[in-house]
DNA sequence: TCAATCCTACTAATTTGTTAGTTGATTGAT
DNA sequence: ATCAATCAACTAACAAATTAGTAGGATTGA
């Protein structure tokens, strides 16, 4: 049995997303010029990536005269929450709680962070209780 | 530019490393046993795979008699604060605050658990204070 | 009109990841 | 002492991932 392809954004795909969801779209030239910087990838290597993603279907296309200009298939939101539960699923026996705790003892969470997030959850449950 | 060995467990890699964890050390032949119900892959499948684990550094080995005994390099919690930082990282735009808004978001904690924090960070703190 | 430019599609090379077979050494039992 | 079982090492095959070059068509500017 192969390899079978990875639901997970890669590393070259994790930069072609960011710079999606910061701009909303973008043709393969302006990716490009925005990885260069960084990155000085060649513009047949973008071309090719995120061809290969919108295949996967991570990417959706629309034609723009002769270019394609690319966008976002998922919200940043959305692959947060997919690659959350991944990482919950796989690395802490589906316990989210687990996971919290992680945040915590590793300082990366304060008491004001929890207070704001203990607010935040009561005021979404407040509005539940509402109507809808 | 080739791609680089990735610094993050693989699947086939997770699936050992979960067995490792639980069990403190195993054999080749210990491993295919306990992967066996679940996946039914051949011995050498797993000799192969955790042979370069052991390159990579994610598991030590022992000799004993001519059988290796492998054993987690890193702990199951160490591997938690990594894959987490790297999330963070990589999804979050490094900030642990939205990584944990995104949890209560997708209802996976409720307020006692968020009470159950809060009291954990306390106690914590409280420690912290008094002497070492 | 014709050449330079820009775009996608195709091809290619190389490494990782996953699975598993073959080989050869060691060991345990008879 | 021989023979089967067991073990690691080596080899192999193939898909995914990453990078980039070449080919060929469309567009545009001179």
């Amino acid at each position: 049995m192969p390899r079978p392809a990875s639901p997970q954004l890669t590393d070259a795909e994790q930069r072609i997303m960011d710079v999606l969801w910061e701009r909303g779209e973008a043709s393969v030239r302006q990716l490009t010029e925005a990885l260069e910087a960084a990155h000085g990838l060649a513009y047949t290597t973008v071309l090719t990536t995120v061809r290969i993603m919108a295949e996967k279907g991570h990417v959706t296309f629309r034609k723009d005269g002769r270019a394609h200009i690319y966008a976002p298939a998922v919200s940043r939101s959305g692959a947060q929450k997919s690659a959350l539960g991944r990482l919950v699923d796989n690395l802490f026996s589906g316990s989210p709680q687990a996971l919290a705790q992680h945040l915590i003892e590793d300082e990366k969470l304060s008491l004001d962070d929890i207070e704001a997030l203990r607010a935040h959850l009561i005021e979404q449950q407040g509005r539940k209780e509402d109507g809808k």
